[in-house]
DNA sequence: GCAAAAGTGTTACCGGTACACCCATGT
DNA sequence: ACATGGGTGTACCGGTAACACTTTTGC
């Protein structure tokens, strides 16, 4: 680093505050969820907020954002994943904060879901949210580029789906993540091919007649299968 | 932010230093090159590493990353992503530092010779790189992985090439990024398809007698167009 | 029997891959 | 004439997209 050429100590340089938000992602009646806070304070009081934190001493951002999630949602192992950082020094009238979006995918039946609610959060389908505090409207922009990318390169659900699940429910998260109608068809054709599910014996029978089977995520085997599910 | 729910001021969380390493890609005769920069003092003296600087209170981080690299190598406008971050509390035995990687392109043959020369600064091949402090080579990795993303997706070479090149250059510069013999003939068919590049009337007749046609980028047209490049 | 969701089949087309081949020219 | 890098052509294969079709079962 050019600054500390001349010097072995840095304490002639600023110190920040270091944030995250976290953009958590939850999937239930067909549609793509996310987690947000109401803001309970001036300025921008009743906006609606990402989940966030600062970053203490002790602690990477990526611990920080999960003891954040985990104080949020009460669940740990949870999908986390960067997305990138937000620093204009304008961007929180509060103070110079530095902040790094992270996304999560979270299983929306399996959260605490007191927790949530003593915080007054609440659920919001991606495709009709609320005015967000400072740049949030922007991480949420940037996390969803993200999921829909890692989504594309692999088969997303796991975390997202409960552990038993029909085609159809996965091929509409898919639907819901791309905000697109995918050849149900040719979808279930590209599953099959994957091979990475195994279908149950049970039915389910609550959307249809006939019922659909379930199936689950094979227990995951070998090297990272780097299979590209649908296109960008 | 959960933390400030009971506060409108931040002062009593901590701060941290903030700083910018950037990944610096630069291709010359066939070769991916890195520029590095020695240390020099305890510890790690001798060692080298990545050009990098700490975050001021009244700028960005892209905006740092920038002002680091102007310093660097006298360019401005240079194409330059964000990484991730790297904030693991011990990374850096002088202090908590948490920093933002970036990646840098530039094009070799315009960068400030004189300026890089004075800080000792030396273009390494990524193949061929030297022990570098802290998690830098860490960075790199990623670096490199991002790159080729970039490059999978959109014709990289504009930020690389010089302002005229031939197809066998671009050609060697994604051999080089991918680090694998792309099929010559397929390549140039997949270009030609791309319609992305200009003809030149004139001729490289360097490196064989036949000469082969120069090439320009075609001034930028209408929307980005997300052209699937080579497989990743 | 009919509606409605689940699931299968058919076909055309496009793009990637491998690889053989031709071209231009300095020595 | 021939070696060398530049550049083109061809044939095959697999994945994708569009869409028609069959299956199952409750009503």
């Amino acid at each position: 680093m050019i600054d500390i050429l001349d010097s072995n100590s840095y304490n002639h340089f600023s110190k920040h505050f270091v944030a995250v938000d976290c953009v958590i992602f939850g999937y239930e009646e067909d549609n793509l969820k996310l987690l947000l806070y109401p803001r309970g304070f001036e300025p921008s009081q009743g906006k609606w907020s990402l989940m966030g934190g600062f970053v203490r001493d002790n602690e990477s951002m990526d611990q920080a954002a999960r003891r954040v999630l985990n104080f949020t949602v009460g669940l740990d192992n949870i999908y986390l994943e960067q997305v990138r950082s937000f620093s204009d020094p304008e961007r929180d009238p509060g103070g110079r904060v530095i902040s790094m979006a992270y996304f999560a995918l979270i299983r929306i039946d399996q959260y605490d879901k007191e927790l949530v609610r003593n915080h007054g959060a609440h659920w919001w389908p991606i495709t009709k949210l609320p005015p967000l505090i400072f740049d949030h409207a922007n991480m949420i922009e940037n996390a969803l580029e993200r999921l829909q990318r890692k989504a594309s390169l692999e088969l997303v659900g796991k975390e997202l789906l409960p552990e038993m699940f029909t085609l159809t429910q996965l091929h509409n998260l898919y639907n819901a993540i791309f905000q697109k109608q995918f050849d149900a068809g040719n979808f279930r054709k590209k599953l099959s091919s994957l091979n990475l599910l195994d279908r149950l014996p049970e039915k389910d029978t609550s959307n249809s007649k006939r019922g659909a089977y379930y199936y689950k995520f094979k227990y995951k085997t070998s090297t990272d299968n780097i299979d590209r599910i649908v296109k960008l």
